[in-house]
DNA sequence: ACGCTGACTATTA
DNA sequence: CTAATAGCCAGCG
């Protein structure tokens, strides 16, 4: 089952934010958001935070968050599993079979932002 | 307080 | 190539 009503508490804040900073027609995957954060070893964290992001007051670009291959992983979390996809590719970002095309390309670090 | 689950990732077989 | 296993952390019953 999954938590819906949680409250952030630390590592959930961190992981919306980050996830703002994410500029359109861009995405990242939780691995690098966990690893931004400093839980790189817990991307599973960062993708329940997203959980809860849809509880979140302000618009977390979740539908921009997908798992290292660039796969909606996500999608089935939406209020429709194919909003995930028509937001992307209204930002620009092509997507094939719930997966992104030129992942490598469209593809957001992070850290870099923070640099 | 303990155990289960989960939108992941990497490694091993 | 695919399948299974381990590691991680936080919330809910």
């Amino acid at each position: 089952m999954v938590p819906s009503g949680k409250r952030e508490g630390s590592f959930f804040d961190l992981v919306y934010q980050v996830a703002r900073q994410i500029p359109e027609g861009r995405v990242t995957s939780y691995g690098a958001i966990a690893s931004c954060l400093g839980t790189k070893l817990s991307a599973r964290m960062v993708g329940w935070a997203m959980n809860g992001a849809h509880d979140q007051p302000e618009h977390v670009p979740a539908h921009r968050v997908v798992n290292r291959v660039g796969l909606l992983t996500g999608r089935h979390h939406f209020k429709t599993p194919t909003e995930m996809q028509d937001l992307l590719e209204k930002e620009g970002i092509k997507v094939e079979e719930n997966k992104i095309v030129d992942f490598e390309k469209v593809f957001w670090d992070p850290a870099k932002s923070l640099l």
